[in-house]
DNA sequence: AATGAATGAGTTTTCATTCAT
DNA sequence: CATGAATGAAAACTCATTCAT
């Protein structure tokens, strides 16, 4: 019975894996039933044996990449050292992923349906930015503590700092027109990003 | 004569109104050209006598949104005066539009089919976030040589202000989870912006 | 008024022309009055100002066709002299219009719309081969009276020798596996048609 | 599993029997794949889950007419015995097949269309009339090797006679000026065509 | 649980025809 | 009489979904 289980587990796997690929491409309405069957491998009445329907499989594409590829972007990653140290590290990470063809990927689609399908906006929401802006406001509510840095709204002050970030690049590259960002780019953006956050916000 | 001209431009006119209404809502693949001939009050083959196809009637759709509302974002805008006041005007400005419903339903549209009509995401970008770069970092250069400010780069500082003016309310509002920003949040949001900048450029 | 009725008459034949381009080339079904129109430099409002309908159109551009083509391949053919000779005149006439691109456009159109427009089939049939056939079958009686030929059954004599003039050539053309027959390739499938005919036929 | 491919190739055969009632009625062109659906008793989908598009499904339905009618005209015609006799047999079932309403209507069609499907016109044509010429011009040479007749270019002489045999009936056939040809016309047209040929090309 | 044939409503687009100017 | 914008029916084709095997 575990084999089983697996089992399906695998097939709906699988099947994850081809719709992300067509959703990717061609977004929600363009994909069809039938090119994700095809790039899954498995036949259209697998599909609809596995999940209820197209919105439903669309559903479960965003929230599996919300969970397993936005919301790890910040596990692991280390805020001891230097001010300025912590927020270059998580100032790129996080440009890393919004220039990602994933990252970009999910974004489009998720904005493009956001009317149609609310509440797939508010899970990419709170596991991708809200994620992010909650581990960076908790580790400068610390610092603020410890008198390194002296932040009244550490939320908001997150939420600055990211959008700094984004300067130059990011919108770019939503509008195909940086079809690959240099790490380099990345790295001054972040930077000037730092010393302007940090001109406001160092104790 | 006269007439006849008008005859004709006004059926352009109401066509695109009708597209206007429904690439908004839909979005270009959600839209059907019936849904959009019964909204603008017309038969489906009068769209096709001024269009050649749903992907041109998108296009005209697209372009004179943006040569129309984005473009003249900044017409009039008297840029003498104390910097912070005239930073205040600009981001006020930017944010009422990309906060507004035509403003958010063509970066939707723009963003999600970005892919298939490049041509419309660079008019866009041109007429809309470049025109309104460019102005700024005009005005920045000048202030600079007076010795008022102090911008090495001021393309790169002008798209800083805006990416700091968008803060707490752009990406949320896109996700639909703030159906109408009230006045005074903008109001903040720039005032926190203007600091955060001046901060750094102020000479 | 004489002038309006040519100017009438000028725009009729104008129409003609054009309406006769586009359905050589498109058939009845593949024409369309936008085209016809375009190609004759007139709207399609004079279209019908002219003719009552796409199929009355037809009608006249086929009735046109068999008069001033088909009907005149024997105006002004001698019937005196050598047997031989005539028939060599006659079967070459017959063949350098049944090959020629007009006169395959009128059998291939005929030929397709048959069962819709019976008439036009008819007509045709009497402008054309009925006509040929008429001509030949004369001179075939009165050589048949003259003591040079016998032949019993002059209008089935006539169809024989039309028909064994077509060999080789004329099924490929219309199959478009022939662009273009040589003049000589006529020459000798003609003149072996007139040995057959008169080993047959010489008194 | 065997009734699984007989149900699949028995849809196949149902869609292709509707087809080839409306291809022959209407033509390419005026045919419409609602019309051809309803015919065969499916749905327009069905349709396009088994042939690709209109003009795949013309395709098969010529392809299959060739194959099955066309091809087998001849098949199992013996060619022994006198000459006359040989040829009694050969014209009549040529005959019968041109004259029939299947032979017609793939003649019709095919003729029409050959500029737009230049593959289905060779098909039809190596199908078809190649193979009769081919199977008559075999014999021909073999009675010229045994001294009955005397034929300096069988494939020519071949074409030569079918075009005979052709003569007062085709053609009216063709222009729908005769509905139902009877027996007896046929076997006159056919003693005639047999006597011009023979005084010609008996040893 | 997996298949894939069948469905029919829906898509974009074309076209013969009409009519106000 | 010429025009060309407007119409709506019909075309080819797609697609999410169902269901018998």
């Amino acid at each position: 019975m575990d084999s089983n289980t697996n089992l399906s587990a695998d097939k709906r796997a699988q099947i994850l894996a081809g719709a992300a690929a067509v959703f990717a491409a061609d977004g929600y309405e363009g994909a069809s039933m039938a090119r994700i069957a095809l790039v899954a491998g498995v036949s259209k009445g697998t599909l609809y044996n596995h999940f209820d329907s197209k919105a439903a499989l669309f559903t479960a594409y965003v929230g599996e990449k919300c969970d397993l590829y936005l919301a790890h972007v910040f596990d692991g990653t280390g805020h001891e050292g230097d001010p300025a140290e912590v927020l270059r590290g998580i100032g790129k990470r996080m440009m890393q992923m919004m220039l990602s063809d994933v990252g970009l990927a999910i974004y489009r689609v998720v904005i493009a349906e956001a009317a149609k399908f609310p509440d797939l906006a508010r899970g990419f929401f709170e596991s991708g930015p809200a994620r992010a802006v909650g581990f960076m406001a908790d580790w400068l509510a610390e610092e603020t503590r410890r008198g390194r840095l002296a932040v009244p709204d550490p939320a908001f002050a997150a939420e600055q700092f990211f959008n700094l970030c984004q300067t130059r690049l990011v919108l770019r590259r939503k509008l195909e027109m940086l079809p690959d960002p240099p790490e380099t780019d990345i790295e001054e953006v972040v930077e000037a990003a730092i010393t302007m956050f940090l001109g406001t916000y160092r104790a």
